[in-house]
DNA sequence: GACCAGGCACATC
DNA sequence: GATGTGCATGGT
């Protein structure tokens, strides 16, 4: 049964590494930029443009909205693909200030649903980004999948080498509570065990999974 | 110097 | 619908 499997991870994650207090964000909003930076990139490289966008007392949709492209690219720069996450961003910005105000607290009135279908017709955001952006920065219960998540299930047989986003995600939402606080900690964990042991270039032998 | 990192869109077959 | 490619910095 795939969901003891997975309940089983999450106990012996859990005793392993104990909670992990994520997503590193200070605010919702930082949160939501996070998430469109770290896209294939390393966390320590969006923290630098994220403090510049700090450091430029920028770090608000409407200013961010505002600044041109090329400025924004040249602040983000530390994260990679700057221009495109420029543009990516400004997208997100477009639609989070013309929607919704640049408010969090207005959009976290709205369904889980209809916030994933409006996220994905966001040109730059796919399904990582907006499980992500809702999970982290609006609290919803869904469950975020990535490049972690991927190897784990796949190196435990859970599911096909082949799986698709859909294929990883459902297990998690099939089998366990839908709760926001739970799937947070759970990605967490899967995400810092990925990051030590769960390589391309698998650890297996040491990993607490096994 | 090669390899890797919380992806995504777009082109081409 | 599968498969390939561009996007780019910084740490190991």
């Amino acid at each position: 049964m795939v969901s003891t499997q997975l309940r089983k991870i999450y106990t012996t994650l859990f005793k392993e590494f104990g909670p992990q207090h994520w997503w590193p964000g200070e605010t919702s909003f930082e949160v939501m930029v996070g998430a469109i930076l770290t896209q294939n990139t390393n966390w320590s490289n969006v923290e630098k443009a994220i403090t510049n966008i700090k450091n430029a007392g920028l770090l608000d949709p409407k200013k961010l909205l505002k600044l041109p492209d090329q400025r924004l690219a040249s602040l983000i720069r530390p994260a990679g693909y700057f221009n495109i996450k420029a543009k990516r961003l400004k997208n997100f910005l477009r639609y989070f200030v013309d929607k919704y105000g640049g408010s969090v607290a207005s959009m976290k009135k709205v369904s889980l649903e209809r916030l994933r279908t409006e996220l994905l017709e966001v040109n730059g955001i796919g399904q990582e980004t907006a499980d992500s952006i809702l999970l982290y920065a609006l609290d919803k219960p869904i469950f975020v999948c990535d490049a972690y998540t991927y190897r784990i299930l796949t190196r435990h047989g859970l599911v096909d080498k082949n799986a698709v986003y859909n294929d990883l995600q459902e297990p998690f939402m099939d089998s366990l509570k839908h709760d926001a606080k739970f799937f947070n900690e759970f990605h967490a964990l899967i995400v810092r065990v990925g990051k030590e042991y769960c390589k391309p270039v698998p650890r297996c032998s040491e990993c607490p999974l096994k």
